[in-house]
DNA sequence: TATTGTTATACTCTATAACTATA
DNA sequence: TATAGTTATAGAGTATAACAATA
């Protein structure tokens, strides 16, 4: 008993029939979950896949450049890039004019990989934009870019990598010395 | 040196002009953490938003079936509700039929959170759908709901729950000991 | 024996802050 | 002195697995 409310909802109007922001925040979440199964099966986390992606752009820049981009501190870009790189899919080369630096390029391997990414990406949006006409899809790209524009959210950088797994899970061993300068 | 990309982009289509689901992610992203902001301002979390929604709309159920539908594991639900429980949000009480159970309610000052939460709900939908006509925002939302239809989105459970930080950072004491059958 | 609530533990992930080498 | 990369460490958050009480 007590003085709160007993099993009826409150006076006022009931929750309403889910806006546009819930169903954003619903779908968006189930979009980036179901991208993750497949990226899964070539083996890649999504900021994995971003890092990717942002090398086939613009090849060559640095480590730190890199890691902002992608929203993590550097000191978690160094395991993140040494996994990929373990793995024949991204390279480090050292910038003779600032030997500071290094510039991270793709390898063959990776660029390969790249193509797998494309195609996993099509088939994601198809499969996510199940159920819609021709038109009513490109009607829904139109309002989503606008929102995204006037949100001034930058084409192309997913925020959600900020608090993402970057690792696939199950890494049993652990990682090879690579270290050569020390 | 090396036999890889040096600059130029690989041939092939351009990237696309970012396509529905990336932009849903993105803006999914965005949405959350948005509306993450605001509830700080009411120093809630957004799995404990859902849960006083939750208890708004169906009071005195167990433990267990609220964090089956917050995603949460039975062990993590228990230090989530003692917060919320310290702060006067929420109120167990035991089913005398099945003394194993927890009835758990939302108490007077809950219910008055609840208002707040609904202001900034509302506020947060206009905010994000900023600079769509009323029709438009008609057109997106009936478009989203379709999807989320489609892709078997149960109204109203936020998937990502399952990911999301608990509770509001900055908690400088222990939970109080509020044991009292043990 | 099964189930709810709870606690304890071990583990993963992370940021922070040092440290090295280059500039 | 400042910056890129790196490592070490300490802390937060988590699931898992025990446990107690009740059924």
């Amino acid at each position: 008993m007590g003085m709160t409310n007993e099993g009826e909802r409150p006076p006022g109007p009931p929750p309403p029939p889910t806006g546009a922001a819930f169903l954003l925040a619903q779908l968006g979440a189930h979009a980036a979950e179901l991208f993750a199964e497949r990226l899964a099966e070539l083996d890649l986390t999504p900021p994995q896949s971003g890092l990717l992606r942002l090398l086939a752009d613009s090849p060559g820049r640095s480590q730190r450049e890199l890691a902002d981009d992608l929203g993590m501190p550097p000191s978690r870009f160094v395991a993140f890039a040494d996994e990929l790189e373990e793995r024949g899919l991204i390279e480090r080369r050292r910038n003779p004019a600032d030997r500071r630096l290094y510039e991270v390029h793709l390898t063959d391997e990776g660029g390969k990989l790249l193509e797998g990414l494309r195609k996993v990406g099509a088939e994601h949006e198809c499969r996510l934009t199940d159920g819609l006409s021709g038109q009513e899809r490109d009607q829904l790209t139109g309002l989503l870019r606008r929102l995204a524009d006037r949100q001034g959210l930058s084409p192309g950088v997913h925020p959600g990598f900020r608090s993402m797994r970057t690792e696939r899970t199950e890494r049993t061993g652990r990682r090879a010395g690579r270290r050569s300068g020390r």
